[in-house]
RNA sequence: GGCGGCAUAGCCAAGUGGGAAGGCAGUGGUCUGCAAAACCACUAUUCCCCGGUUCGAAUCCGGGUGCCGCCU
């Protein structure tokens, strides 16, 4: 007689699809959820933020209604939001989704996200704005290379293991020895995202590069011809500069800038789409180093739901 | 047909006798609380082709080919 195992003791399982942008991931996700009884948890760090719809390829009205969706439109724009706050959200959602027996499916692009959610990060409690805004200044004044060697007297191997010019992580190094009085290596070594609360699938869209660009030069024109730079001057109407994050986003600073009268609309144009192309590339970086992620084609619905149903069966 | 100019990476382009600048585009990578962010690295065994001069040629000379302009 075969053990039974106590229902508690079984993970989760979740669906997780991810991929560069512009390979229909929230087309797949929609056909998923509907073939398993799944819902869909966003994985995207800009569809968190209200207001930004055309920018972000937010799922439409018509796709939200298709299935339902968790994890878009839940901050304001000015709002501060990051990844431990996202993986937080996104677990209570996994575990509600289990508990109520549908397939939890994580839709999205944001690979720091999907790794947050399934591995965690270290110490919740490692951080402070007052702090990471008292270093910003001082290296805005004394520059990035003070900051550096003061990193390399305090976590040698942080310091040395990071770039001098590396401005983001030399300050959040700094930020962790000073609120919690350890250097930064000494939670890494401990964490090492052994987290893993969940069973996951990792399906990876894959679309060869050539057209992929393609697709992502024409979905930039059909986000400008479905109105992007009026959502744009509406947001900055309403009060949303260019100095928020979500505003310093792919898109939005390129529009803003066009608005602002820095560079013409042409120009504005071509970097939106390089930037784009880059950014694509940069993801397919990240998931390339992803283990376990199957890449399959988008259009390969069926081999997207046999392996799916394999899994979970 | 004649005269002149130009041929250097995917594109633009500097270099006029001795290590092939730079920009754009592209490629690879890093990533533990801003991640659509931030950061790093790479990208012409060779300068249109053939021959010559020279210790040495992208650079000078001759010929060829192609493109552009002007003239008849």
């Amino acid at each position: 007689m075969p053990a039974r195992i106590p229902c508690s003791a079984v993970k989760p399982r979740v669906i997780v699809i991810c991929g560069p942008t512009a390979t229909g991931k929230t087309a797949v996700g929609i056909e998923l959820a509907a073939a398993l009884g799944g819902e869909i948890i966003s994985a995207d760090s800009m569809q968190v933020y209200r207001y930004l719809d055309i920018g972000t390829a937010k799922p439409t009205a018509a796709e939200l209604a298709a299935a339902p969706h968790h994890l878009i439109d839940i901050v304001d724009p000015d709002e501060p939001f990051d990844a431990a706050r996202y993986a937080a959200l996104a677990r209570e959602q996994v575990r509600a989704q289990h508990r109520e027996g549908r397939v939890p499916l994580v839709v999205g692009g944001t690979g720091l996200y999907i790794k947050a959610l399934l591995h965690g990060l270290f110490g919740s409690e490692a951080g402070d704005p007052a702090v990471r805004r008292r270093l910003a200044a001082e290296a805005a004044a004394a520059g990035i290379a003070s900051l550096h060697a003061r990193l390399a007297a305090c976590d040698p191997q942080t310091a040395a293991r990071l770039h001098p010019n590396d401005t983001a992580r030399v300050l959040r190094a700094l930020e962790v020895f000073e609120v919690t009085g350890r250097p930064i290596s000494a939670f890494h070594r401990t964490h090492r995202f052994a987290e893993d609360p969940f069973e996951a699938l990792l399906i990876g869209l894959d679309v060869a590069r050539e057209r992929l660009y393609e697709r992502i030069d024409r979905r930039v024109e059909a986000m400008l011809a479905a109105g992007f730079e009026e959502e744009v001057r509406g947001l900055l109407e309403r009060g949303y500069g260019p100095e928020l994050k979500p505003m310093q986003s792919i898109g939005y600073s390129h529009l803003c800038a066009m608005l602002a009268g820095r560079v013409d609309r042409e120009e504005a144009v071509r970097t939106l789409k390089r930037d784009t192309r880059r950014f694509a590339k940069r993801q397919l970086t990240w998931f390339r180093a992803t283990p376990g992620i199957i890449w399959l084609p988008p259009d390969a619905a069926g081999e997207i739901q046999r392996r799916c149903r394999a899994f979970l069966s």
